[in-house]
DNA sequence: ATGGCGCCTACGAGGCGA
């Protein structure tokens, strides 16, 4: 049997529920994860997802910033909140399956604009989400698991996870500290890296295209900050993959397009 | 060298994204 898997950076999900009905009827993911959903739990539109053929929804949300939630075809095992940082500040929730498959959801900090920690707090704060996303997964009990981590982590860690390399290494989400980082973080806990498992490292792949340079996306001014990545004894059930980057062209997009991941289980 | 736009809150304009 076939699981479908998809993450979404949906920028606020009451300005997106059309899209997300478009999305979820043309790709029919199981288990839908979003990020920055941008609204409080007590006005979190529940039954318009539930009306989209999800049976269970899971959600973690604040006003104005950050959230996540996930969408579930079939009802699950469990759900769990994990606080990050000493921070209560909604970025992630995670779903253990029915066959025991735990799915973790993330929206890692953006880290503001200048990429050194001393000069800028939201830098340090990503650095060190990082560090204790690392952290996480080298516990033995994780490698053992089948599990999938995925969401918008906020780095374009290889040189074709950006438009320009030599130009952006400066910039935040694209710096060797963060690249590092990354690659820390898959080594803690011999992760895949999923997209990269279907594209090789030498080609573009992108899921971001800013708002603010107008023509970003017909330019492909393109950055890989969402991943999906999962534990080594998944990788033979890895069949499909895919960024569905046409949802950048639609009517008032999110910045972020989905990325799809098929397992079989 | 910088900003651009879009969404938030809440009604003017500033915070935030990355």
């Amino acid at each position: 049997m076939s699981l479908r898997i998809a993450t979404w950076n949906i920028n606020s999900i009451r300005q997106r529920l059309g899209h997300l009905k478009d999305f979820t009827d043309s790709h029919g993911p199981d288990v839908l994860c979003l990020q920055e959903t941008k609204v409080q739990d007590s006005e979190f539109p529940l039954s318009d997802l539930e009306s989209m053929g999800y049976e269970e929804v899971f959600f973690h949300g604040q006003k104005s910033y950050n959230g996540v939630a996930i969408l579930c075809k079939k009802a699950v095992q469990s759900h769990q909140k994990i606080v990050w940082c000493n921070k209560d500040d909604r970025r992630h929730l995670s779903v253990t399956l029915n066959n025991g498959l735990e799915v973790h959801n993330f929206y890692v900090p953006s880290g503001g604009p200048i990429p050194d920690p001393e000069q800028n707090d939201k830098f340090a704060h990503k650095i060190q989400f990082l560090k204790e996303m690392a952290k996480w997964v080298k516990n033995p009990d994780i490698k053992d698991k089948k599990l999938i981590l995925v969401g918008d982590l906020n780095v374009a860690p290889l040189e074709k996870d950006v438009w320009n390399h030599k130009k952006l290494l400066k910039s935040v989400g694209h710096t060797p500290l963060e690249s590092d980082l990354m690659a820390g973080l898959r080594q803690s806990g011999d992760l895949i890296d999923v997209g990269r498992h279907f594209v090789p490292d030498d080609q573009p792949l992108y899921s971001w295209w800013g708002y603010r340079y107008k023509p970003s996306f017909e330019k492909d001014y393109g950055w890989r900050l969402d991943h999906i990545l999962a534990t080594q004894s998944l990788k033979p059930a890895l069949k499909k993959f895919e960024i569905v980057r046409h949802t950048r062209g639609w009517e008032k997009p999110s910045d972020h397009v989905p990325n799809v991941v098929d397992i079989d289980v």
